[in-house]
RNA sequence: GGUCCUGUGGCCGAGUGGUUAGGCAGAGCUCUGCAAAAGCUUCCACAGCGGUUCGAAUCCGCUCGGGACCUCCA
């Protein structure tokens, strides 16, 4: 079965065929980074990860773009025209590049956190203004958007009357010439759902430019636009971003870039489901997010503990993409322990030695082995079903503990079955869905847990238990869990 | 108000019309110096009502509930 993708444009899922094959152009749209990122967004840019992973995994090359806006957007409604950054600067008495510098930095470093791989390219908005002007000209040129004291709006009516605007949103023109409510300078456009290409800075706006219609900022969409185009061309394969950008960011996207190019820009549009919080979507005007910072640190009313980036990671891929995430402490726990089952079940197959060379691979054990390996790559061409992969996972988890603790014979399994299991593991676990372990170790650390192992079986092999209770109950409490296993080795992980 | 999505066991969640999803939690057993882990077994389910069908969590209709977008938003 080849790799489907859910198209959001077509509603269906489709068969992924690249425009030019093995070559794939991917854009994302990146975060502003005028605060501090919270766990609603590591949702977009850890699915995301995975379909850079998955599509590498398939012998894709991938050109994976992924833009920072650090040139500000309007704020709320009915408000005086404010950039976000700039205003948010003022506040904090600094620069407004300082702060885009300290928040870039801290998205950055999450990321890493995350075990995410880098964008081939992470283009700024700021960095771009040449390109955003040469495409509002462009637009103007073509007489789909026209300017009024500095500003420069897209002439949505008009767009409408020969293109489908609203194909990608299912939105009807009619309604939003109805519904869309008032924006500051609502009364300088030619129709309610026209939206700005470039807006006229009042003066006490710190963040502006000189433009042909002079000096200003650009608008809401035309930025993606304009990098994605200059980076992946006029037509690229995917782009993806979260479902509440499907409206008006990403319909105003294709209007955009139909004027200029004449073609529709991506090929498929992927969005990824919302974080919900007590069934509400994690987000500023709810008031209910939860920073990454403070998922780490565990510092928040409603975390009982903190979580690592990997917790994190896992929890989000246990859902399906497009399927909302109800966040709740008592999940995250619960994410956090099946991890930990997990990656020790992992960490235990490493250590089983492949011996049965000789062996046939079509008994029972080694055809429910295959068929459970087997079915990873259909559940991620099923539109990335990660969730799917990881029941798998689970499910060979048991399999491998048997082996280990001798509840199944050794001599059962083959090695070409064991073999073809810790491959396909390691490249699940690691490569597709970029886990990590929980534990992070040195080899200083080892060496002084091995010095107290050894300390450990020599105390119980004297029947001290007094001494062997002790070394173990000082490390709980250290959070390091020692364990005797059945053959009479001692383990041990750090949480 | 408009457009769309959704309702699965104590919690999180996957589900292509007929088979145990999976994880966490609970119960029992095995193993064990003790413990933990592990293994085995097990309890708990498809919002409600009706319809289609030999058969529905899955399709259709209605009712009730939740959510997203329509405004910057991952």
């Amino acid at each position: 079965m080849p790799l489907k993708i859910y198209n959001s444009l077509t509603r269906q899922k489709e068969k992924f065929i690249p425009i030019n094959p093995p070559y794939v152009g991917m854009y994302v749209c990146g975060p502003t980074v005028s605060g501090e990122s919270h766990l609603g967004h590591a949702r977009p840019y850890i699915t995301f990860d995975v379909v850079l992973r998955y599509l590498t995994y398939l012998g894709y090359k991938v050109r994976y773009v992924r833009n920072i806006t650090d040139a500000g957007h309007f704020e709320e409604e009915g408000r005086e025209a404010e950039d976000k950054i700039s205003k948010k600067a003022l506040l904090e008495k600094v620069e407004p590049m300082e702060l885009v510098h300290k928040y870039t930095n801290l998205f950055h470093w999450a990321m890493k956190q995350f075990n995410t791989l880098d964008p081939n390219i992470e283009p700024t908005a700021t960095g771009h203004i040449v390109e955003q002007i040469n495409m509002i000209e462009k637009i103007i040129e073509a007489g789909f958007a026209y300017v009024v004291n500095g500003s420069v709006y897209f002439d949505v009516k008009k767009y409408a009357a020969t293109h489908n605007y609203g194909e990608l949103s299912g939105r009807v023109l009619d309604d939003l010439l109805e519904t869309t409510r008032a924006l500051e300078g609502q009364d300088e456009k030619r129709n309610k759902a026209d939206f700005a290409l470039w807006k006229s800075a009042p003066q006490q706006h710190i963040m502006r430019w000189k433009s042909p219609w002079g000096e200003g900022f650009p608008g809401w969409h035309i930025e993606c636009s304009a990098m994605a185009t200059k980076y992946l061309g006029a037509r690229f394969d995917i782009h993806g971003g979260g479902m509440d950008l499907l409206f008006p960011h990403h319909e105003s996207e294709i209007a955009q870039s139909f004027i200029c190019n004449h073609v529709q820009p991506a090929k498929y549009w992927m969005h990824n489901n919302m974080i919900t919080i007590n069934g509400k979507k994690m987000g500023k005007s709810y008031n209910n997010v939860i920073k990454l910072t403070e998922m780490f640190s565990g510092i928040h009313p409603l975390l009982t503990q903190a979580f690592s980036p990997m917790t994190i990671r896992f929890f989000i891929l246990q859902t399906h993409y497009r399927s909302t995430l109800d966040f709740s402490s008592e999940a995250l726990v619960a994410a956090e322990k099946g991890l930990k089952r997990l990656w020790e079940g992992y960490e235990n197959l490493k250590k089983i030695k492949e011996e049965n060379f000789d062996l046939p691979d079509d008994n029972d054990l080694d055809k429910k082995i295959n068929s459970l390996l087997d079915e990873l790559d259909e559940f991620m061409n099923d539109d990335f079903n990660t969730a799917k992969v990881l029941a798998n996972l689970f499910e060979i988890v048991p399999v491998i503990n048997s082996i280990k603790d001798g509840i199944i014979e050794k001599n059962v399994l083959s090695s070409k079955t064991l073999h073809r299991m810790k491959d396909a593991l390691t490249v699940y676990l690691e490569n597709i869905l970029g886990l990590q372990s929980l534990s992070q170790n040195n080899e200083t650390f080892d060496g002084v847990m091995q010095l107290l192992v050894d300390i450990r079986k020599e105390a119980k092999s004297k029947k001290d238990f007094f001494t062997s209770d002790k070394i173990r109950n000082q490390l709980a409490e250290l959070g390091i869990e020692m364990k005797d296993e059945k053959d009479g080795n001692i383990s041990w992980n750090a949480v």
